[in-house]
DNA sequence: GCCCGCTCCTTAACGTCGTTAAGTTCGATG
DNA sequence: CATCGAACTTAACGACGTTAAGGAGCGGGC
């Protein structure tokens, strides 16, 4: 059991890729807007100036919070993306980012808008599309089809994780019965309410679903 | 030209609209990360601390900044939603949304995610679903329909005014140049940047195209 | 063997931020 | 005229992102 050179505690050399995890695994537990530089390094038994050391600002970290999240979607979502029919390969991306995004509190914040610190972003990218194009896209018609459910992801998980956590699993979240009386005379606003709140899997894959049809209605192959 | 009680300058009581106004005008100039409350309150010849008697925090002066928005958008958007075919109100609702999106800096990121401050929002929403369902919709479709268009506008500005600047409008913004160069070894994803970044009115607007069509193939009603 | 230079981190501090507490002004009301 | 509440100011707090200056540790060259 006597092992020579036992390092009492391995300080683990501080590097942007253990921050930005760090990071990440703390984002669930204070939130975007408790995410400081100070926390942060205090996880890392760092003092925060250290950081600037690694990124040259806040934002460049935030970066590569988004960048990691990224590499991290790509590593488990490489089943069959090369091949299969188009509908599928793009309908299982978009849930794969969804369920990414959930993972960490306000992740679709985090990762929407912010540009990312390499181009590891290419190679997954690249397949997916190339996979558009041989299933008879046009090159430019893929693009616009994988960026038109991206934003409706995006904007779907953002409005998602606005709205608190999920009412199926726990707190209810919203006061929905209060709203019910404040819109009684909005019949249609006030059911569109409960059919928004709730079932949120669901109303993502319908939307998607919808969404899927209609790039293959408008931009798709002809022939298919 | 001598008027009598001419007020040298009327200090024009402050509320929370006039509040909510001064800061959406700001906006533009400053950004979201420089619209603190004392940059605010200067402008309203006030000192920081007065803007805690309109509101409790920030996050209400935020909410009532998207409530406003949204006010404005009905305002000048109550053109003929009641009538036409639904693709016609949706489409029409969506390039609206965006066009007011847009019509501030950070305009997407300020709106998603706040809570309206009053029940504005459910009379034009109201109309719309009522529109919607007049036209064969089942009301819980109408909703879905509805927030699936919503999800992919909001994905989308957020996105493009993340980019920055429109390069149609002056300056390059993104140095696509050097990007092609990164991305030599995948074409693809290489030319879907070009076709994302460029042309982001027309890129909407196939986005759009093929999101209504979508829901009237998933969702509509059957016999149209 | 010593010193240089580089990497990585600390200590100290600056200015700004959102926010709170206490006090002031002022017009309406009794 | 006294009072009261609404609307605002002054002062201050703690936390934030960020910068400047310096120090510990360590490798390679003379």
């Amino acid at each position: 059991m006597a092992m020579e050179h036992n390092e009492p505690v391995p300080p683990a050399k501080i590097d942007r890729l253990r921050v930005a995890d760090t990071a990440l695994r703390l984002l669930n537990d204070v939130g975007l807007d408790g995410l400081s530089l100070r926390v942060i390094a205090k996880e890392l038994d760092v003092k925060a100036p250290a950081l600037y050391w690694h990124f040259k600002d806040k934002q460049a970290l935030l970066d590569e919070m988004a960048t990691e999240m990224l590499r991290r979607m790509t590593a488990d979502m490489t089943a069959g993306v090369t091949s299969g029919d188009w509908r599928a390969i793009l309908t299982g991306a978009m849930r794969g980012l969804r369920e990414h995004l959930l993972r960490y509190r306000d992740g679709a914040k985090v990762y929407s808008g912010t540009r990312f610190t390499d181009t590891s972003y290419a190679e997954p990218m690249e397949r997916m599309l190339a996979a558009l194009v041989a299933c008879g896209f046009a090159p430019r018609a893929a693009a616009r089809a994988w960026f038109t459910a991206y934003s409706y992801t995006i904007g779907y998980v953002i409005e998602e994780q606005a709205m608190g956590p999920d009412p199926a699993a726990g707190g209810e979240s919203y006061d929905l019965e209060a709203r019910a009386e404040r819109l009684a005379s909005f019949p249609n606003a006030a059911a569109a309410g409960e059919e928004m709140f709730r079932e949120r899997d669901s109303g993502f894959e319908a939307g998607l679903a919808a969404v899927v049809a209609g790039l293959g209605a408008t931009l798709g192959p002809s022939g298919t």
